[in-house]
DNA sequence: CATAGATATAGATATATGTCTATATGTCAA
DNA sequence: TTGACATATAGACATATATCTATATCTATG
């Protein structure tokens, strides 16, 4: 689920950073008091909900936003908005 | 906290109902198998969040979708969207 | 003002969530 | 294959969240 996945603060955190760009989990973790397993499992849920991908490169993952999940979400909003303006008219 | 207010399944059907038009807590109340109390704890959470408006109509509350939370929360994520096209370009 | 009906608040409680430590797993290089 | 390092999983635990019952508050009307 969406909504749940950006819940957190340290998710949308998170997901900001990734929006500058690909980002490896250790630099991710520089960012936050938190440890190692705390930010798996941020990962974890960012993953599965389908807004972030991870790719392995060697020893690394890799993290990104999932453009398609992202666009799922806005069309989500815009559609809700679409169908208030259509209300209203 | 936008996410948070739609990190729950009832508020999300409820925020869903709401872009259908203004709707009384005693109708909203009708579509879900909880108390009173409950919803009004819900309702509570999506005012605060900025995404929903309640207007007192003598004894009835009537909510409805407020329009500048609902565009900044697209806001929000075209934005990132905008910035991920840039990167990749 | 007293009553009825709609909504809000208080307090209790079960479950969900985020965090940690300890340990396992996966990947590369020597 | 073994060691080093990045990430994942397991288990424990404190806090947050959603829910309930009981009760309070608010609004209109007789």
């Amino acid at each position: 689920m969406f909504m749940k996945a950006l819940a957190d603060e340290t998710r949308v955190k998170i997901f900001n950073m990734l929006s500058e760009g690909e980002l490896c989990a250790c630099r991710i973790l520089e960012e936050f008091n938190i440890t190692q397993p705390t930010l798996s499992y941020h990962m974890k849920i960012l993953c599965d909900s389908g807004l972030v991908d991870g790719r392995r490169d060697g020893v690394w993952i890799n993290y990104s936003i999932n453009k398609n999940g992202l666009d799922s979400l806005r069309n989500l909003f815009d559609n809700i908005s679409l169908k208030i303006d259509k209300c209203n008219k």
